[in-house]
DNA sequence: TGTAATACCTCTAGTCACTAGAGGTTCAAG
DNA sequence: CTTGAACCTCTAGTGACTAGAGGTATTACA
């Protein structure tokens, strides 16, 4: 049996958050000592592996938790887990695409102006006229 | 002069943010008409455009603000612009290798079980398991 | 057995960057 | 002059925690 601490040390998840967990349904109230602290078992340090490891992978919490749900299920059950992780992926390849755009355009800002400043600063100004993505001001008001 | 509504068709800024702008000290408050709705001059529009094109960029409010007070700024203190900038540039790339980290576990997770589901799903079993980056269960606890 | 340090407990409130809704007022077009 | 869209303020909610207050339990050591 571990104590809150000790299921932190082994998970890397912190102490409040652990707690955090419990109050939205993610781990299980675990049992308590006399004093009223919690003791965990096994398979609540599994568990919380488990959360701890979709978490990483950038699951929002509903996510995390429908697959929890999933524990144990069969057949075409299971079609749903296999759907987030896909959705997840689609996700990140997203995020990647973006931020490679974001890379350029800093890339360019910073390379404008390294280290003279007696004009004005290609950083200042560059936020100012807007990037290269908004070309067309107003559209794609997302 | 602009309505809210304008500033937000021009720039793609919703209209509830603008005025949480405000709130938060990032635009100065415009003047009213007579029946207390805001009127927004060229400044304004172009101060949002620049406070936009930060945050879609990804930086904090609290970077857009430093930045936004270095307008007119000349020589040294312009090394702040620039530093951000560049701390910005090394987080994005940050981010980036990271996020690669997880497309190549996704895409791995994905591609175990794709449609027969009469075995112990990959999905669920990858996350239980964990992933390639907790081979050291405890260390590292971020 | 005493004591001191550490770990634990609950609860509230704060973070960031918004977003949603209620309930009321003003503007602009016809 | 009316109607409907746009505006106003204010409060509260989101996600995923994090921080702090104020108090109790456990544990290691003397």
């Amino acid at each position: 049996m571990h104590s809150i601490g000790d299921l932190s040390r082994l998970t890397g998840v912190k102490v409040p958050t652990i707690r955090f967990y419990e109050s939205k349904g993610l781990l299980p109230e675990p049992g308590r000592t006399t004093g009223n602290q919690r003791r965990y078992d096994a398979a609540a340090l599994k568990r919380l592996h488990f959360i701890r490891h979709g978490r990483d992978l950038g699951l929002p919490l509903a996510d995390v938790q429908a697959l929890l749900s999933l524990e144990g299920a069969k057949g075409p059950d299971l079609n749903r887990a296999h759907e987030i992780a896909k959705r997840q992926l689609a996700d990140v390849r997203d995020r990647i695409a973006r931020l490679r755009g974001l890379e350029l355009e800093l890339a360019h800002i910073t390379k404008a102006c390294d280290g003279h400043h007696d004009h004005v600063c290609a950083v200042l100004q560059a936020f100012t006229d807007c990037g290269p993505r908004c070309a067309n001001p107003g559209a794609d008001p997302d």
